[in-house]
DNA sequence: TGTACATCAGTGAACGCGCGTTCACTGATGTAC
DNA sequence: TGTACATCAGTGAACGCGCGTTCACTGATGTAC
C-alpha cells in the first residue's frame, strides 16, 4: 500500500505529475510516529514532515491544514482496523469462530498498533461533512460486528437477543479492554484470547468452550 | 474540601504561613479546566495558574514542576472517583445492590467530569517512586470492585468464578463503556443504567431483574 | 511604644523552544516552435 | 536540433504564539528590642 517508506535525509523529489504521492508518504510517516510512541497528541505537524524527509510547508502542498493531514491519518488507520477486523470477520467458517477471530483480529490491531488506534478513538473531530461520512464509515464498520452476532443468534449458538444491543456491549468491553492494557501495564493483565472468549461467551451466551 | 474557588482577577494574597493554601487551589483550578474541556493534554500550567488567579511562576512555589503538579491532579481526583465509588459499593446493603449503585457511581463520575476521568487514566506517569504508591492506591482501589463481587458469589446470588478476574471484565467494560461515549456522542447509546445492568448481569451471572 | 529587620506570598520580565502557517523563491523536467 | 518558456515539487526564512522555567524583585505581615 505504501510503496515508499523513505527515511528523512535520502528522500528524492517526486517526479513531475506524481506529487501526490507525497500525501500517501506523510500518513504513512504520521503512522509510523504513532507506532513509535502511543501519545497522538504529541505528533506535530512538523515532525510528521520531518519523519517524511520533507520540509514542514510541504505539507501544505497536499492538505489544507494540519487538522486535515490528522483527519487523513484518522482515516486511513480506521480503514486498516476495519480491513483487519472484517478480513476475519467474514471468513466464511462457522458464525462463531469468525466472530472470535473477527473480535481478536480488532485487539490485537489495538494492542499491536496503540497509537493509530488511539488517534481513531481520540481525535476530537470538527463536526462537518468530512464527520459525517466518517460517521457512516464508523456505523458500516460496527454493522458487521452486529451481522456477525446475529449469525450466531440465528444458527442458535448464541442465546436470543438484540444483537444491536450486544454488538455495542461486545464492542465496548473490547475498547475498554485493550485501553486500559495501553495505559496500565503493570495490571495483572490476563492473555487477550483468553479475557475476551470469556467477555465474548458472558456477553453473548455462546458456549465458552465453542471459542477457541 | 477546597475551601476557596477564586476566579481570576480577584484573589487575595494568602496569610502569612498559609501559602501552601495555593496548592489546593491550583489543584481545584485544573479540576474547573477539566471539567469544561475533556482533554487533559491542553490543560497547560500558565491556563491552570491563570485559572487560579495567579501568575506562572508561582506554580512553582508549590510544585517541582509542571508534572508534579500534573501528578498531584490525577492523585486527587482519582481519590475522588474512588470516594465516590466506594461510598456506594459499601453501602451496607445487600451485596448485589450494592455492587450496581457502586459501578454505576463509578460510571456516572466518568461521564460527568470526562476531563477528570480521563487524566486519570491517560495521563503518562513517568516510572518513579510516586507512580509505585499511586498504583498501590489503584489496587487497592480495585479490590473494593473484587470484593463487592466475591460478596454476590458467596451469597449465591452470582454464578461461582474467580472474582478476580470477573472484577477485571466488569471493570474493563464499564472503562469501554464511558470512554466510547465520550468521544462517539452521535452512537445511538442507550441509557447508562440499562447497559451497565445488561452487562453486569451477564458477566457475574446476577439475575437482571435483580439490578434496579 | 516605636523602629529595624526577617519572613514569606507572590510577581514581571525574560529565556529558548517548537509549534502551525505564509510567502517569495529555486531548480528540475517537460513542451512548443 | 537548439532555445525559450511553462509547469510543478519542494524549500528557507520568517511571523506570532503559547509553552515551561528561571531570576531578581516587591511589598505586606509578623517579630525582636
Amino acid at each position: 500500500m505504501v510503496e515508499r517508506a523513505d527515511r528523512s535525509g535520502d528522500r528524492s523529489r517526486n517526479p513531475q505529475g506524481e506529487g501526490a504521492r507525497l500525501r500517501e508518504e506523510l500518513i504513512a510517516a504520521a503512522g509510523r510516529l504513532l507506532m513509535k510512541d502511543g501519545n497522538p497528541n504529541s505528533v506535530s505537524l512538523r515532525a510528521i514532515a520531518r519523519e517524511a524527509g520533507v520540509s514542514a510547508p510541504s505539507v501544505y502542498l497536499q492538505f489544507e491544514s494540519k487538522d486535515a493531514l490528522l483527519r487523513a491519518v484518522v482515516v486511513e488507520h480506521f480503514a486498516a482496523l476495519q480491513r483487519a477486523t472484517d478480513e476475519r470477520m467474514t471468513s466464511g467458517l462457522d458464525p462463531v469462530s469468525s466472530l472470535y477471530a473477527g473480535c481478536l483480529a480488532y485487539c490485537h490491531f489495538a494492542i499491536e498498533q496503540p497509537g493509530a488506534y488511539r488517534i481513531i478513538f481520540e481525535t476530537p473531530l470538527p463536526s462537518s461533512s468530512a464527520v459525517a461520512g466518517e460517521e457512516r464509515l464508523g456505523m458500516a464498520a460496527f454493522q458487521v460486528l452486529v451481522d456477525g452476532i446475529a449469525s450466531c443468534i440465528a444458527a442458535g449458538v448464541a442465546k436470543p437477543a438484540d444483537p444491536f444491543a450486544v454488538a455495542t456491549n461486545v464492542w465496548n468491553s473490547m475498547h475498554g479492554m485493550v485501553s486500559l492494557r495501553q495505559h496500565l501495564t503493570r495490571f495483572p493483565w490476563p492473555p487477550i484470547d483468553d479475557q475476551l472468549a470469556g467477555i465474548l461467551a458472558a456477553l453473548t451466551g455462546i458456549d465458552r468452550e465453542a471459542l477457541t
